[in-house]
DNA sequence: TCCTTTTTGCAAATAATTTGCAACTACTAA
DNA sequence: TTAGTAGTTGCAAATTATTTGCAAAAAGGA
């Protein structure tokens, strides 16, 4: 409950309207612990709406730091709900054969990208990292 | 030089020909240091080929292991040529702002890869891993 | 040089995502 | 509660990257 509220919060905030598609939107996420692409979101929600206001919704969300968007390289965004008092930075571990997900918390040392940053002259340095393999089954 | 007499004979080898274009293509890459998108390597060309015979080549390389492919979650494949007894293994930093790469070769330890792998049971583990940031002039 | 197999160019097909626009709706001020 | 305004939505068409079918052209071996 408190994701809509705090979306509420934020969204009338920027004069932005709480409207049925972003409820439902929110709904599907928060009931999700692995990223969604917009093609999942839009066939798992009970009140269909258009492919486009999913998209529109998703970039809005992902403006309001509600969303992190995650990219599996296979040319689909995929999306998560950033849970409260998280700041959404994770990565995955993806099954090269069957896809399944895993969520890794691990990360390398913060000194490694401050080292990059320095010795690059660049700042405000972020990344992108995702593991591939085998999983168990695929094996 | 060499490259051409490595692609040369690791073509025969599997029954795939030497052509123009291919050639050409070779010699674009090999002219650059920074991944370079399909659009770019086409328009570069001297002697001009069709885009489909761009993305032939670029996947009949990319399975050869001659080429790497990048991804900077822009919605475009980069290609590198991979440097002779290198494993093509390295990561990039780019600017948010216009887009600079710099090649970076430092990478987390190994450990990490293979705790993640162990603790989830996943085996033959790669990662796909890129920085980003503001580069000194768009700072 | 001839023959077979691989390549290429071209145009059309996919797929994910974006956008223009008119109809519609959430919120706010009265 | 209601009207007005600004933000939203659905729909269809446009974009962009990439793939594919196919007939004509080219490469490499005999």
């Amino acid at each position: 409950m408190d994701s809509l509220r705090q979306f509420t919060h934020r969204l009338r905030r920027r004069d932005r309207r709480i409207t049925g598609p972003r409820q439902a939107i929110l709904e599907t996420l928060r009931a999700q612990e692995h990223p969604l692409a917009i093609r999942q979101i839009h066939d798992a929600l009970h009140e269909p709406c258009d492919l486009a206001t999913v998209y529109r919704a998703m970039h809005m969300l992902e403006d309001m730091g509600m969303v992190k968007r995650f990219d599996f390289g296979d040319g689909t965004a995929r999306f998560e709900l950033i849970a409260e008092g998280d700041d959404g930075h994770h990565h995955h571990l993806i099954c090269r054969n069957c896809a399944t997900v895993v969520e890794i918390e691990e990360c390398f040392s913060k000194k490694l990208e401050q080292r990059i940053a320095n010795q690059n002259g660049f700042t405000a340095l972020t990344h992108k990292l995702e593991f591939f393999g085998l999983c168990p089954t695929c094996q």
